[in-house]
DNA sequence: AATATATTTGTACACGTGTACAAATATATT
DNA sequence: AATATATTTGTACACGTGTACAAATATATT
């Protein structure tokens, strides 16, 4: 037996001794009231249990605080929590995050436009999904679109992206001073704007420097994909000398140095030198200890409810980029240029 | 300027020449309504590109298509994948998952309180939240209600667990046929009932074939947690002999196992064997190959979703627990009985 | 105190749908 | 063909809210 709710602003209304319009400029923020009634309708809505129906006003304002956040392959560690952080970021700033996964789906189009047609106040992308048609159907309806790592489009929209800028230079430093001689960057075939940034960036940063570089393509991003990374450049290169690896993301580069050690039985750093990019846990950790960059899921959350309500409040503004900075993490997964050898190696 | 998309179930029927109930019986599924009128309407409904307003809807009929799902900690993989699952199953079932995490959010029970003004034909509890609250809450408006590993309360909910049932008899049978003279469980001090269930059985299941067991309790679970663990089991035991460790989830036992062999430079299986639960990405790789049970996550969201329907269906239904098998995966953390010896050893 | 201005209030309409009821129509039965 | 029954249809009300407008009231100005 669905209870109904029941108590509606009439009943708070008639209880307070005013208009129902009175009601519901009471919960209205920004609307004209005396801090009196003010007071009567709280004092009524509060012994009688009344709270606004969302839908109801919903569907006069034609809004919600519902929030589509469009997400994919959440068995990657660093999607899962970019996805955590997007949650709670929401959820901090009074917005309901509505999770669409895009995996397995031929008609995720049609989820999308059936979300929008709860009257989304905006829409965030972190899948692959191509934003192109998305950008021009949300342009249409006037729902505010962020973007995550993705590449710009005809249409314009907020974006955020992360260490998209000085990532591939700082790798070519490291793996300098750690006296690499060849680079090696790891791409992955998908449509991933930012792994196909910071590989092109490292390559022309090596160049500018006169280093030898050059890079090994994989379907996918995933850990299977970073051991087949390690049989490629095996076998294209039997004998490395001072060689040093980029994979565009911890997940292939973990892949990658189980595989150069277990099958291989290469040593890194001693052989080979790997870097990664993300930072996930397990690659702190001691049969890894994984040089890296720190990914920072936290502030691209922050970052995307920022232009989120900033664009909510102002749709016309100019598009915006907003670049979040890595950090890197130097671990003995690179030769240490001090004479401080690594004591974790096998 | 938010175009207003202003096409309404009017506008279809003044184009089909019926009256707009038509138009709403014939987006009604088990509405009354006739073949012929059925395709004029949907003609014109094709024709003007009309969409059912579900707010509008949702208003009328009390319902919407929204399942809340409570989520925390998704730093775990095996969380992170749950959620994953979840969601997609509620979407393949034309649901749309509303997103909760509990993490640093002290009103959770306001946001689940939100949330529920909405509407939502449904809650799925995945997090440690403490459903008895939350039960009694979800009975009072008549509101489904799915736990998933959870203990029973005094309001009976749908449940559905996952291999709470056999795991500790397969895991004694494992140690014991890998020449085991000593179990020790390892426990955490949260509320998680299946860690507690998997382990108090394994305990029972240990004593009635006489070998000796003992229980190990660290805070949460977590890789920090594992590694704890293993400090502690050195210093209560410095010298080990055929023991066995039951880790009620592979986080731990990977934390337990880098901190076994690269601080205490012990050998697994050599010195202490190990036996995880949920089949993590991580526990199949060279580092690891951790034996464990597989945590079936698609099948539990499945088994979420089915009970969600049939409680919507029939609300008045008595409560169901379901429990999800989970298989044993036997790989080097333990030893072989057969006369084939690991090779995957460090 | 009288007037001008600013603020608050209530009335009435709107948002877009689902469905009870009775009337109209179609089908089955004699 | 006449009657009984089943199905389909339209009218009218309901879901619970936000806000434009004009009227009422409070405050500022002369």
């Amino acid at each position: 037996m669905t209870k109904k709710s029941s108590v509606t602003s009439f009943d708070v209304a008639r209880r307070a001794g005013v208009s129902r319009a009175a009601v519901s400029r009471c919960f209205t923020p920004g609307s004209s009231i005396s801090a009196a009634t003010r007071q009567k309708v709280l004092a009524a809505a509060q012994q009688i249990g009344y709270r606004v129906n969302p839908l109801a006003r919903a569907l006069q304002s034609n809004r919600t605080k519902f929030v589509a956040v469009l997400a994919s392959r959440m068995d990657n560690p660093i999607r899962a929590k970019q996805i955590h952080q997007l949650s709670t970021a929401l959820l901090r700033n009074d917005f309901l995050p509505v999770l669409l996964v895009s995996d397995e789906f031929d008609d995720f189009e049609e989820k999308i436009t059936e979300i929008m047609q709860y009257k989304v106040c905006g829409i965030i992308v972190t899948s692959d999904t191509p934003p192109a048609a998305l950008a021009r159907h949300c342009a249409l309806q006037g729902t505010p679109l962020v973007a995550v790592n993705k590449d710009q489009a005809a249409i314009p929209f907020d974006r955020v992206l992360c260490g998209s800028d000085k990532v591939g230079q700082a790798v070519i430093d490291i793996f300098q001073r750690a006296g690499v001689r060849e680079v090696v960057a790891m791409r992955t075939e998908n449509r991933s704007f930012t792994v196909h940034q910071r590989v092109d960036s490292a390559l022309q940063a090596a160049e500018k420097i006169g280093l030898s570089a050059s890079e090994l393509c994989v379907p996918d991003m995933s850990y299977a994909n970073g051991q087949l990374g390690a049989d490629l450049l095996v076998r294209k290169a039997p004998k490395l000398g001072n060689c040093g690896v980029f994979c565009a993301a911890d997940y292939l580069a973990l892949g990658f140095i189980d595989q150069i050690r277990y099958k291989h039985r290469l040593l890194i750093p001693g052989d080979i030198q790997v870097i990664g990019f993300d930072n996930i846990p397990e690659s702190a950790r001691a049969p890894y200890n994984l040089t890296t960059f720190h990914h920072n899921t936290l502030e691209v959350a922050e970052q995307c409810v920022e232009l989120l309500k900033r664009r909510i409040k102002d749709p016309d503004a100019p598009a915006v980029t907003r670049d979040v900075f890595s950090r890197p993490i130097i671990r003995s997964s690179t030769a240490q240029h001090s004479s401080v050898a690594s004591t974790h190696q096998l």
